[in-house]
DNA sequence: AATCAATTTAGAATCATTCTAAAACTCCGA
DNA sequence: TCGGAGTTTTAGAATGATTCTAAATTGATT
């Protein structure tokens, strides 16, 4: 495990953000500057090989990463961007009835508009 | 609703596959040899807008399109790449629990190989 | 210290998608 | 049928995320 892959790993798993590879790139620069963001790139893709992370995909044009690799799902704010966790009880049991007990893996979204999102939209159409 | 973006419909309505962008240009350039690629683009992304079409993506490098629009789950086989689609009874329900009512949808993609896939792998390891 | 494989790096290349601006359509009312 | 406003189409250029390349560096092993 390289220092660079190190880091990578640890910022992912530090803060439970969803971050893309951009975003670890400017974390990661701080502290280490001559850090890459092939090498960013590189250390993403062997990790999630590894299974020590994950990779979400589909909200809008980047890939971002999971340092949470458990099962779980993924809310996603359609205003303001933001991804939070969430987890459906039984789900993997659902998935096993429906396509056989031998599947890989999961990736659930769901699109809303998060609270805070909410608020400000309702302000927004009352205010005169 | 032009003949371009009807041809679009028609397509992805007709064969239940999931197309990509690409895919669709190929297709509709037989029926209509002048269209473009950004004719296709456009009309994917008004057709997404008007409801009538959905947008998969996290499968591979492009998006997908999906004629059928009831909610419902797909099925992603990692090694022929084929999609196909899957029902998760009460899934809805789930997601109402979990999340609120008012979510706007979901993307549920389960990563497997499929039955041909796995046939030709076991085919292959038990070569002799 | 010498060797070999793996990793890093900067920059170039790729590929899907979006943008641009001009030409071609559509549709509605006169 | 005609005019024209607004929309859509088109080809090609531009963008942006990601991957590739090839040389330099590092790390682990004799």
């Amino acid at each position: 495990m390289t220092r660079q892959r190190a880091l990578i790993l640890e910022l992912l798993r530090l803060k439970r953000h969803h971050y893309t590879a951009d975003d670890i790139f400017t974390m990661a620069k701080y502290r280490m500057p001559t850090i890459s963001l092939a090498t960013v790139y590189n250390n993403l893709h062997a990790l999630e090989e590894q299974g020590l992370i994950r990779r979400i995909s589909g909200m809008d044009s980047s890939d971002r990463y999971d340092g949470v690799i458990a099962p779980h799902g993924h809310l996603y704010c359609t205003v303001c961007a933001r991804v939070s966790d969430i987890d459906i009880p039984d789900l993997d049991k659902s998935l096993s009835d429906a396509v056989g007990a031998d599947y890989e893996s999961y990736d659930l979204t769901v699109r809303h508009i998060c609270s805070d999102c909410r608020a400000r939209v309702y302000l927004r159409e009352n205010k005169q």
